[in-house]
Parts: structure tokens; C-alpha cells; sequence
DNA sequence: TTGTAGGCGTTATCAT
DNA sequence: ATGATAACGCCTACAA
């Protein structure tokens, strides 16, 4: 171990990094690995008072065999050596971590909340939450996955990649016995719970509120198709339109990707049509975003002359002119589920395979509401 | 083990989940530990070819004293045994997990893409991240500190929450030797390597630009007294308003939180004093949204009559009417750097304390530019 | 109530 | 080039 700089280096350094400057660097250097204390082991505590370790770890648990007495001498010296369980080891021995895998494909507005969702309840429950992005990539996410297999995990809560088509690095945490929870988007193949939003219903939701505001000829940008949660949408939008005997234009479903630029082009195109919409939905707000600025090209008032409604109520929507309607998901209710389930197939024998369906909420705003009463 | 439902156990269970449904719950039952299989072991391929386990664990790092021959075998049989290593029986032995801590108080847009930056140059060099939220609570990020500390991370990259006053729990990372990197927001009394913003730089950017567009009475929302980065960004105001001999007045100064409801009627209470600014900065992008809120109120248009710039350069602003001008970090480079310097620090013995200050960029848009050449 | 001892899967130090 | 063995820190029968 080289000590280059061995005079700076004292106990309480009294260096103070200055707290902002123009110009780019200030360093300071010293050594490493100077003052590294050994963490202290119930082995040590267990030396300490003439005892063997056994009763120390017991003691250390207060399971109900140890004498108050001798539990309350190995409490003290062990609050005295700052003792601390090396999780490491208890993992290793135990077959178990205390921590829950966590997959998304980003950490967007919505995917963030529901973690966060996800993080509430888990630590309520003592354990941790390790979060890893695939970015979208297959790739990624199976090397995410294989990662986290290497035991470092007790199980998985994963909202698969868009590029996600087959479920074998999934599967592989079932055949170790290790709890799956799906959310935000299913996992059709695995056996698994599922936690997600009622997407059809959603859809159905959006398209019925632009019918019951008198709109006739009502355009979706349906997302990438065969994506679940695009056709979960779309459903909703057509059984909206078959309830009210709307019959269905085919110029007026959109397949494209998740997307503000996408969306602009479409509509754009939309908009160009003889036979234009009066209204559009969007299966997200970036891609209402994306409609919102063709149609104010095109010199179309919202919601007059065109309806719009985007899904996933982002914030910035009510700053917008005009506000945007949208479609609310439990975002922080998702993820609570998901880990709540999760943890209970951890603890529970036989496992019940459910599919939570979580409902959506219509936030109607002025860019869609052209009936008052 | 409790075998409630035998019957429906099979290998390849034939059922598949409904992928979406108006009613709230499908289940299946069946039952866990089924098809439990064992992981191979070093152990499991040392008995299969009858050698030691000592050289089918060289072997699988193909140390150099092994023979090409019993090398080749046992990684076939490795291979067939789907053999994995045990991270947590190999962490356990070498002490160390090859998996960074990563405490940011929040996953909003500017810190899930700095953790987007660390995350990529983590995973690059064989680093698994884990990222949890403190949601800007001392007591919550002591709590994750503690338990990352229990041997389960290699060292800390760390955003703190606007809570934390004191460092001890940080500390206890150097204490076990483990390298510490603190980023976004700065740690100053740790000795460890900071990756931040030029805050002041940013500040005197964001002023002399509307000093530049003839705005003469500028007003600061400048965050919470005492906290580091509004105290820098303030420093960066002050800056050019003295460059450009214009005084200071306090009443221009208002110290509000970082919320748009707070820079709303902090705003409002500014434009009724008789001599009411023309131009504010505000050094988060949320707060320049309460403020617009309150200047349109007011009926005051932007640029004429006020100016206004926010910080973050969110990507809402360009969608706002008129578009919002703002500061714009480096928020990627700043992750990627944090998890550089973090890397080396880790392989290399001496270390120098570094304090990376990295520059922001103005984005110039409607709402700040009344001159234009 | 307490102690002894074996073992989790791997690496590393000795021998051979 | 290979094997035996101890050790990492902790838990848990089992014995005393």
C-alpha cells in the first residue's frame, strides 16, 4: 500500500473542500486506507465476556434462551464495539438477502412514482429495494437480471422492456423458487402476479368522456401495436365507439411509437385528411404533447374545433394552454400493490397468481370539455 | 411445505393470465417450492469429474496453472450444470460485492438522469448499482446508508437530503475504508470527491443574460436560506449585478422553498410592492412555473414587461406559452463523472480529493429575450 | 441456559 | 498441475 502523501494525512484532516468556484478542479490528496477499522464480529463480543458465540448470537436476536442477565452484558459490549451484523454473512448463511430486485425500463415520471411506491412498503417491511434501468433493452434487462440472480436477490419486481418478447431470464427466478411480481406492463407468458392499470377500461374511459362532449369522429394514436397496453387502450376506444354505435375508421386508428415527434407527424397527417377528427386521444401525454402542437399549426381551437385528451397526467399538462385532459393512473397505488403482493407470496406457502387491475381516473381539463352544465 | 392445491401443479402449467379485464381479480392457485432447483456448486462439478474443488474453482477463473484438458471438461460440465457463481458466498469470501450504493433524495428529471450517468459507466465496468430515494428525509437516508453499510455496497455515491445537516453517517463509509463520491449537492464537511455544477457560474449566467436584455430591477426566489446550492446560485446573482454596478436590493431577495406554490405567492407578493421588479430568476424550473402562474395573474406579459428564467431546463418549458428560458446542467456528464472518479477511486491506493465543477449552459428562450440582433 | 461443532460456497495458502 | 484444508461471519441442531 502506497502512502505518497503520507504527511497530510492525520485523523481529523482539517482540509475543507471549497464549496463552489469557477475555475474546474481543487484536489486535495491523502491516503486511503489509513484509519480502516475492522468491524467487529460477535466472535470479538463473544471474547470479550467469556462466552461462546452461540450465545452471543443468540443473545443478539434475544431469542427467549438466553438469560437476561448475559443478553444484557452482550447488548452492551456490542453497542460498545459499534457492532454491526455483517449482512453478507447472514445472507450467505440464511439463502437470503433482505432485498427485492426492482426492474424498469426508465425512471420517467410515471415508473418513478410507482417505486417510490414500491420503496414505501418495502421498507416498512425491513427489506431493501435495489433499482436497476434496462433502458428499454432486452439486453440490458437480462443482464440485469442475471445479476441480480447471483443471489443477491430474494425475488423480482419487474415492468418488462418494450423490446422484452420472450420470458426465459424471468422464468429463471421461479425455478430457484424466488417470488415474481409483474407490474405496470403484464407479463403474458409467466406464471406470476400482475399488478397493472385497467387499460381498457382506461381507454374506454377517455373515448366515452370525448363522446358524452359531442364529439363524433374520434382519432386514437394507438402506440406501437401489439404492444399490450396499446391494444389494452384501443380496446376501451372501440368498445367506447361499439356502445355508442359509432362505426369504427380505420384512418382514424394510428399506430405509432411512444413518442412527442411521432405523434406531431401523424396528427399532422390526421389533420390534412378531408375527412378530419374532432377529437384525438392519445395513449400518452407526450404524445398528446406532440398532437397539441399540430393541431395548433393547423390553426385549430382546442376544444372547439378539435377534442384532445393524452393518458398518465403529468404535471405539466395543467400548465399548458389550453389544460390538457388525461387519464390518471394510481401510479404510488401500483407499486404499493406490487410489493405487497410480492411480499406476501415471500412469506406465504402456496401462492395465489393474481392479476390486480387497478382504475384509472378521467381528469377532465379544458383541452376536451365543451359541455358545461 | 404445504401442497394445498397438488392437482393443479404441473411442469408446464397450461393456464395463462387474462391480459386485461374490467373486474378487479383472476387467480390461480398453485403451489411454491415446487420444482425447486438446487444451484449447481463448485462442489457438484469437482464430484462429477472427481477432482477437488480447489481446481475446478481456478479452473472457472482460468488461473493460469491449470491444464488446458481438465480446464475444457470442467467448463463443459460447468456449462451443462448451468453452473452460476454464489455472488453472495464469493462477496462474502472477498469482502467485497462489485455493487455501488447510490442515495439521491428524489428521482425527478434532473437526478434520475444523473443516476441514468452513473448507472452507465457502472454497469460498464462490472458494477451493479443500487439506487435508493431518501425522499429528501435525514432520517430515511441514514436508514440507507445503515443498511448499505451492512456489507452489501463497495462504497457510496450520494446526492444528500436537504435535510442533512450532519455527516457522521457518511463518514462511517471511510471509516470501513469504503470510497464515497457526493454529487448534485455538495458534502462539505466529508473529505470526498464532489462532482457538481457550477452553481455560481450558473447563477451569474442566468443574471448577467437579463442584465444583457435591459432589465434593470432584477428579483432572485432563491431557495432556502443555508442550503448550499442556493447560497452559490445567489453568489452567481450577486456577481453580476455588482459586474454591472447595479445594487443590491434585499427586497428583490426572497428566500422561498423549492415549490411552485411557495414561488407563486412569493411572486405575487413581489409584483404588488410599488416598485415591482422586471425580471426574476428562479433556480429551479418548478418555482419559475408558480411564478408565470403569478405574472400572468398579475396580467403582466413576458418578455415586455418581466422577465423570467428559471434552472434545470426541464423539458415542460419549451411546451409553456411563452416558452420559459433556463439553466441547463450537464446532468448525464455529471452522473458519468461521479461514477468515474468513484471507479477509480476504488482501484487506486492514493486518492485525490477532487471537487469537479462542471458548467451549465443558458438556454435562451421567449419568456427573458426582448433584444433581438 | 449455555457450549460445541458443522456447514453455507468460495477463495487462498499450503503441500504434494 | 492438482489436492487438502482453513477461513470468511453467522446460524442452528445437538449436546451438556
Amino acid at each position: 500500500m502506497l502512502h505518497i502523501f503520507e504527511f497530510i494525512m492525520t485523523d481529523t484532516l482539517p482540509v475543507t473542500v471549497p464549496e463552489i468556484s469557477l475555475t474546474n478542479k481543487y484536489y486535495f490528496v491523502l491516503s486511503n486506507s489509513s484509519n480502516m477499522k475492522k468491524q467487529a464480529t460477535i466472535k470479538d463480543i463473544a471474547k470479550r465476556l467469556n462466552v461462546s458465540i452461540s450465545t452471543v448470537s443468540r443473545a443478539l436476536k434475544s431469542a427467549p434462551d438466553v438469560s437476561n442477565e448475559t443478553k444484557a452484558s452482550i447488548l452492551a459490549v456490542a453497542e460498545e464495539l459499534h457492532y454491526q451484523p455483517n449482512r453478507l454473512a447472514v445472507s450467505f448463511r440464511v439463502r437470503q438477502t433482505n432485498t427485492i430486485g426492482v426492474i424498469v425500463p426508465n425512471l420517467d415520471y410515471v415508473l418513478s412514482t410507482m417505486v417510490k411506491g414500491i420503496d414505501e412498503v418495502a421498507l416498512e417491511a425491513g427489506y431493501t429495494v435495489m433499482v436497476c434501468q434496462s433502458n428499454e433493452s432486452f439486453g440490458r434487462e437480462v443482464l440485469n437480471t442475471s445479476r441480480m440472480l447471483q443471489s443477491l436477490v430474494d425475488g423480482l419486481i419487474i415492468s418488462v422492456s418494450s423490446e422484452t418478447k420472450t420470458f426465459d431470464h424471468i422464468k429463471k427466478f421461479q425455478e430457484r423458487d424466488l417470488p415474481i411480481v409483474a407490474f405496470d406492463r403484464i407479463v403474458p407468458e409467466i406464471i406470476a402476479p400482475n399488478v397493472i392499470l385497467d387499460n381498457e377500461y382506461a381507454g374506454y374511459l377517455a373515448t366515452d368522456h370525448l363522446i358524452q362532449q359531442g364529439y363524433k369522429n374520434i382519432a386514437i394514436l394507438a402506440g406501437p401495436k401489439n404492444l399490450g397496453i396499446s391494444n389494452a387502450r384501443m380496446g376501451g376506444y372501440l368498445k367506447a365507439l361499439k356502445e355508442h354505435n359509432i362505426k369504427v375508421d380505420q384512418k382514424n386508428i394510428i399506430h405509432c411509437d411512444f413518442n412527442q415527434d411521432y405523434a406531431y407527424f401523424a396528427t399532422k397527417e390526421l389533420l390534412k385528411s378531408k375527412n378530419r377528427p374532432d377529437a384525438i386521444f392519445t395513449i400518452s401525454d407526450r404524445m398528446a404533447i406532440g398532437a397539441m402542437i399540430a393541431i395548433k399549426e393547423r390553426g385549430l381551437k382546442m376544444p372547439t374545433d378539435i377534442g384532445l385528451i393524452g393518458f398518465n397526467n403529468e404535471p405539466m399538462l395543467s400548465l399548458l394552454t389550453p389544460t390538457i385532459s388525461s387519464i390518471e393512473q394510481p401510479m404510488f397505488e401500483i407499486g404499493k400493490m406490487a410489493a405487497k403482493i410480492f411480499i406476501e407470496r415471500l412469506h406465504s406457502e402456496e401462492s395465489a397468481i393474481t392479476t390486480e387491475v387497478l382504475k384509472p381516473r378521467l381528469i377532465i381539463r379544458e383541452s376536451s370539455k365543451r359541455i358545461f352544465n
